[in-house]
DNA sequence: TGTACATCAGTGAACGCGCGTTCACTGATGTAC
DNA sequence: TGTACATCAGTGAACGCGCGTTCACTGATGTAC
């Protein structure tokens, strides 16, 4: 069984949790770098000096907010790209899994986006570990394959690589689809995911022929 | 013969320059969203109600600033993909260029990549938009070239965003080597071109055998 | 060239406001016996 | 089960400070004649 929690320690987490959730929200019209630690208590409703009884400062909250954001991506990312079926129908599985991810937690996309190259450096350096990580595994799955035959690597690290940052520019600009007016709003998505489906195709074409 | 502007205009442009480049210095360590108007008065050394007789707010700062910094990029983007001579080669011309732009102009490459998806809506807006010009020129010089025969103006397209995205995101490796130690620092930008130029080189590949 | 008036970039005082942080506290929860 | 004490998440008052914005101003520059 799993370890239950006392009364005090859950309202603790609970609480904390609601820091995490309104610091979000708030984030999705300025950077971390100009969020008060008095903004997300008021939106809580505890007073500002609770604040420090689950975080240092605000960057420190971000720092959490990139475990929440990204931690639980990794077995997803696994998967996708370890996936079976012919190239072109597991683009289409990646594109759609991208998709709905951003559709189920647009702010947290956002976040990521927005703080990769923000102005918190700490928050800066767990989103690039993050990604690192992510990179790692992508290369790790890529070599299980048989495509991977003959490659160094190096050379699946690079292109682990080139295919994370894909995935973030394709989960921005669906972000970007899901914003501005209802109207034209399924027609953004379905355009971004078909650019975006061509570009992995041609990337996947490059790797391919990569050991011509 | 040019203008010569007045004695009165010939100074406020300077003093707005000074406001530009003092904003900029002080974004290397924050996001424009936290970016005040009396700390950039107060690094150039003017009274704060100074700053409304340039701009109306740090936001519309930020625009002028990212015309500083994209503006005059347009012509080196023609010719850097316009480029002749081997495949190999081209690539390794064009990460150069890119190197050379980042140890020239550091700040301003930090600017874009931070507020590209940064937390102010309008600078953004005046990103995307140079992005979205720069992606529409590049597809313009492929569209010449020999090996673009047979291609639709919407797959140049999609190449073209495919490699203004792979620009950014060399730059901002490139910039990330600077930082940090003296040491290795020359290491560590060779590692990025290296990596950066066997990624070009795979993206060519998959447009080569685009049409096959 | 000189004069009288207009323009306007930059000034400096003043304002109300929200910020981050400190501190001693309260009272529910936890623990030892 | 009951009692006495310890812990600690959340409180509320207080602080000094820098913020964006307003306003009437000054004095050098520009312009009309």
């Amino acid at each position: 069984m799993s370890h239950t929690l006392g009364i005090r320690q859950a309202q603790k987490q609970k609480t904390r949790q609601a820091l995490l959730d309104a610091a979000l929200g708030l984030l999705e019209e300025q950077s971390l770098s100009s969020l008060g630690l008095r903004e997300v208590t008021r939106a809580v409703g505890v007073a500002p000096t609770a604040f420090y009884r689950h975080f240092r400062s605000t960057a420190d909250l971000g720092v959490a907010l990139v475990e929440e954001a990204l931690g639980s991506l990794h077995p997803m990312i696994r998967t996708t790209v370890s996936g079976t079926g012919d190239p072109e129908e597991r683009v289409a599985r990646a594109i759609e899994l991208i998709a709905r991810h951003v559709d189920g937690y647009p702010a947290h996309v956002r976040f990521i986006a927005r703080e990769r190259h923000g102005g918190v450096q700490p928050v800066r350096e767990a989103i690039r570990d993050q990604l690192s990580r992510f990179a790692r595994e992508v290369k790790d799955e890529l070599a299980k394959g048989p495509e991977s035959e003959g490659w160094t690597e190096d050379d699946l690290l690079m292109l682990a690589h080139l295919y994370v940052d894909q995935m973030l520019i394709t989960a921005s600009l669906f972000l970007e689809a899901l914003e501005g007016p209802e109207e034209g709003r399924e027609e953004r998505k379905r355009e971004v995911a078909r650019v975006a489906a061509r570009q992995m195709r041609l990337i996947g074409l490059g790797r391919h022929h990569w050991l011509d």
